[in-house]
DNA sequence: AATGAATGAGTCTTCATTCAT
DNA sequence: CATGAATGAAGACTCATTCAT
């Protein structure tokens, strides 16, 4: 006699496990990878250390799931931009902007893409770094495709230098005082400018 | 009753110190903040324990004189280009292929300051913070100090967007196998025309 | 999603905390606060580190739960004492009485009492002072509510006077070699001559 | 060629020896046994490490120095008052008093003698014991000299007992706060009374 | 499937003591 | 004889992970 799972067990699970998930990125971005603990974890998604062990094989392994759910998340944006925009240029700017944008405003998510995921585990690491690289391509595709007005020799450093500028201008964006910063939109577009004048033939 | 302090005595102490210190910088570019144990410093310093706690109040404290150290080092060749080229374009490249070319000539050193710095605690971000804060500064300087074809509206930005540029390219560059990777040079050349053409009007 | 906790686990956990809390009551008995280790308690009890932090916050709050159990128990006696006399010149005798015989018979107890519980942290001085200041306060209950012939001018002080007799002569009987000492009920009776002598009238 | 030490260089060195059992007795009375540490109380001396060690075995030495002398000194005041008054009653009246208001008025002594000497290591709880044993032997010769009518079935027990008294009640009083507790006269009158009564037939 | 009590390896840190200068 | 840099043993405490219920 065997069962077949119930869809409606297999749902329960899924939610559950978006739960902690959930909670884990909160924690991650509020206390970094080594100060959130799984106790912590899992008393924010109002679940036990047994269903945490269920879900995932250890702490490094939510880590990396947040990490890829944020990356697919970037991935998508830029994606939606170069499809939104026929110019390369303009799609580069429209990326930028957009990405910008939203992690400024899910500051914790833009703090474990940028400042918590560097240092951590060898396998954390090579997360990331196919994290970004898949970032770098889309952003190199772009360029490759566009006008021999924009055609970089080296498109992949190219793409590098774009994607580290937007890190490290957000990063100190969200670093500064919300009182009396600029807003977010201001300083998009300043960054989409910076790069559109260095990607510009 | 009261003994003048020996000179040769404070000399060694000194020495010790920066045997650690060096110690210190290695394993931390090796394996990160976190897992560069005390006793491991020590060892590799061929000093002990209770060395290491004369010298540094703990752990975070020594990480901080580390990290101040490579800041120094990385601002003095931004001041050093900055004072041998006249034009403040030339200036900012060749900042940014010196100091390029000195973190992959370090890697350890690289690794500390771009990769291991961030996402530890309150305070070491704060050394952090004011490090690179000095350094997007020094850009900033040579910016503003620049031809009417140079300036920026917003120079903070730009600078930021520099050094962000200059750490995730160099980053990718240090994680590339040796063995095919371009060249350091050539790579700072790019990265430089990257910058050079957001910069220049 | 929200299970009932089992009362049979909750049962367990209070029992393995009253294992540790016997453990540290004996090991702090035998070699005081400093010299008894954590892992010393927990080996004793037959439990773990991890299981020690989980019951209680750190060393010293054990060391607290030790005295403050420690200190319920004599002011029970002080009470049983006051209960069982309706004279309180009595009350007094019987409660000087049975307070050394109970730690003359427990010996750890009666040194984490009167030897080791000064001179410690200023949170277990406050814990010590508010036990001894339970017991004078009963003692001078019982001072309070005597004939005219017993009533003192200060009663604070008498009990004060009291309490220090009583430990005082314990300590010295403890110290002494049980094979050629007084018996613990001479003794005791002295102690309760002694402070009768001093309150009547 | 054997030179005899100078007698100058032997009372420069009884001068600093001294220097650092002054700064030692202030140090433990402040901070207790384990909390004053050995680099904290040559500092205090204006000392070294080094003298340290060339005048005391160990940090257990001076605490046991300065625990004889203190010890001794109460010895002193206890003998002066015995050969000051004729009825031994009086003596014993008198020696409380001074040796409570020589302890209220040297509160780190108080300290060290009263809370800090306890639950040390067994060769300090030795010398407290031989201490307080002078003590009360002293005591013990006054009651047995004394008339018959306070002569007691038990003089030591009652001696014990009457330091007891004496140690409980100062231990108090120096916790309370100087701003609203009884003057110490008050309070040494007070617990010679107290003790009086109990000798005195 | 969920729970959370139990585990203990692994870290940082303190401080008495030694000894070369 | 004074000095204080150097030593390292020893202890408190954290937290990821397991597993019996």
């Amino acid at each position: 006699m065997v069962y077949r799972k119930t869809p409606a067990a297999a749902v329960r699970k899924e939610a559950r496990r978006k739960l902690i998930l959930d909670a884990a990125t909160q924690l991650f971005g509020d206390c970094g990878y080594h100060a959130a603990t799984v106790p912590m974890i899992v008393a924010e998604a109002h679940s036990s250390i047994g269903s945490f062990y269920a879900h995932f094989r250890n702490k490094e392994d939510v880590f990396a799931a947040v990490l890829e759910t944020l990356g697919e998340k970037v991935s998508e944006l830029i994606r939606q931009a170069k499809a939104s925009q026929p110019d390369p240029l303009h799609g580069i700017r429209c990326a930028v902007e957009s990405v910008f944008l939203y992690l400024a405003q899910n500051p914790q998510e833009a703090r474990i893409l940028i400042v918590e995921s560097s240092g951590l585990t060898p396998r954390l690491e090579q997360v990331r770094r196919g994290l970004i690289g898949q970032h770098t391509g889309l952003v190199s595709q772009m360029l490759e495709l566009g006008p021999v007005s924009c055609s970089q020799e080296d498109p992949a450093t190219a793409a590098r230098c774009l994607v580290g500028s937007v890190f490290e201008s957000l990063y100190n964006w969200l670093e500064q005082n919300p009182a009396n910063r600029p807003s977010a939109e201001k300083t998009a577009r300043a960054v989409a400018d910076y790069n559109a004048r260095a990607i510009r033939c």
